[in-house]
DNA sequence: CTGAAAGCGCTTACAG
DNA sequence: CTGAAAGCGCTTACAG
């Protein structure tokens, strides 16, 4: 590989000097239109991409971004992913993307490694770290939106969790159901306390008593919620509804009850969350709860860059409504 | 926000050179005990974090990749976005995501705004580009492994897309089908030439023609698959089988024949590719040629940091054998 | 409209 | 074991 063209290169065969090539690259500060196109020209001739690093160590601004998420894997980041992405790239923006595997620490040290790499902000998709440590990891960081997840002084883009949680448990007791177990995400989303909170205020609204073992947590994802299923159901077979933490859980037990011989939704009713594209093509098709998950990740990017550029506002918090989409699976 | 400290700030609370912090911080060369000790204190005292932007100034290594996809909500790309972040992760390397959108154009964009950030590799799945315009853009690029894609003079990670696409049909023909349709990708896509090329050999092979009109081309996703296949079943109602470009497309013609009343697979045969998660989910699961995406990305990875790490090796094609799995769509 | 100087925050040789 | 100087490739004030 030659060596890489610099700006010194272009400003010498151009006959100019640096500042005169920096002005017409970035297209700042007036510049003759003869020497513009000499410059141009040089550009063109030696192949000169200028140096993000050396930019972004002048300028204090790398056009960069961090996107962290628990799974990529899982439709639902996915697709805030790509939401994030799509403003992202027409504002200029490349973003770096973590994945940490649902563990703290490799959390802890991807919000760390972004943090060298200066970023220009962090949109942060349902941390699983302890408020104390996320408020330390955030310090680091200027610029930040929190998706799925409130901490005071933070931007955020949420979903009512809670509320969604409400809806799906009220419509499974007005279909008659009366014992409904829970499959409950891991003990650090902060949404899945959320759904819990609304899962057991209906259920003592409604006088009943939500007995102990009816709640088992899982991971979040398909194999993790067909052995939360497993057990539960075994060991609680009056149970007549299952409300899962996710549209993967509820997949996973949908395929448990297939396994048990339990018929979804006359012997069992099932309900996810997210409304994934899955969801919908499943048999029987999930009721669940849409969460508008492209908008989510644009709702953050656009936030995000108005911190970015100074706006006070960018700290505001955007709660989207979670809508309940009743389908075979609890009808 | 204060004023970010710099290496100077903690040479100057420590009471050494700035040399003798970076030795501490990058543990690269001797330093005595109780200076590192004063150094390590004055780090954590200051709350110093090094700038990646001046250090790869300096050394020209920024340990950042670039990884380009298609469409990250495809769990095909999803999945190797995890493999590769896992390594990455693994390694302390950040990595950009590209999603192009199948956009050739944005494809490009990404890739030049990649070798500005000073990406140390680059990992380009199922590259969309016509061969010239990939070739002049990787150039800019040092390190490069492609993904679904061969390019001669670049490592690769690929999968027998001909194979797997023979296996299909083959399995359609003893299964007794006859008119097997075939609902192709994009143009653009490499995978999907070589599945046309297994797709055609076979039927060539048992002496059928293929008609003009079964091929159609469609978006590589669940939208794209079910208006083509509702487009060429209305077309060609006597088509008894459908071999779809990927497991996406095939949800999608599951859905259409489901609208058309057609019945599956006694009455039309419905074939995928990928087995993403979801392809053994659906009703009923689908037939389809596994390939593992998690290692697709993994070894990508792998063959990245060869290359990185100079090994001429790292230029080398590893070919991953597609599988095929049968289930009810196509029995 | 154009340029010379200093600086962004590190590390790489070179000395000692 | 430790440090002073120069350089990585840009841009920000300041002059002219």
């Amino acid at each position: 590989m030659n060596k890489r063209v610099t700006i010194a290169d272009v400003a010498r065969t151009a006959g100019v000097s640096m500042m005169t090539v920096s002005r017409v690259v970035n297209d700042s500060g007036p510049v003759s239109e003869s020497t513009r196109q000499r410059v141009l020209l040089a550009v063109g001739e030696l192949g000169y991409r200028p140096s993000g690093l050396a930019r972004g160590l002048a300028t204090r601004r790398t056009a960069t971004i961090g996107l962290v998420v628990p799974d990529v894997a899982n439709p639902f980041f996915a697709g805030v992913a790509k939401g994030v992405e799509q403003i992202a790239y027409a504002e200029g923006y490349n973003v770096f993307l973590g994945n940490t595997g649902e563990d703290p620490e490799h959390e802890l040290t991807l919000l760390q490694s972004l943090e060298e790499k200066r970023v220009d902000g962090l949109i942060l998709c349902s941390s699983r770290l302890p408020e104390a440590d996320l408020r330390q990891a955030l310090q680091w960081h200027g610029a930040t939106v929190l998706v799925n997840r409130q901490l005071e002084g933070f931007g955020a883009v949420l979903v009512d969790d809670q509320r969604g949680a409400i809806a799906l448990v009220e419509h499974l007791l007005s279909g008659g159901r009366r014992r409904i177990g829970m499959l409950a995400g891991p003990e650090t989303s902060h949404s899945c306390r959320l759904r819990l909170l609304g899962y057991d205020s209906v259920l003592q609204e409604a006088g009943m008593q939500r007995r102990q073992g009816w709640m088992l947590r899982c991971a979040p994802d398909v194999a993790g919620g067909r052995q939360g299923a497993i057990n539960l159901l075994q060991a609680y077979p009056e149970l007549d509804a299952l409300l899962c933490f996710n549209d993967l859980v509820a997949v996973g037990a949908l395929q448990a009850a297939a396994e048990l011989g339990r018929s979804v939704p006359d012997d069992l009713a099932i309900t996810g969350f997210d409304d994934i594209p899955l969801a919908a093509l499943m048999t029987p098709p999930l009721t669940t709860c849409s969460v508008p998950v492209f908008d989510l990740g644009d709702q953050a990017m656009r936030l995000l860059l108005e911190q970015i550029g100074g706006c006070d506002e960018g700290c505001e918090r955007i709660v989207l409504a979670p809508e309940l989409v009743i389908r075979g699976s609890a009808p």
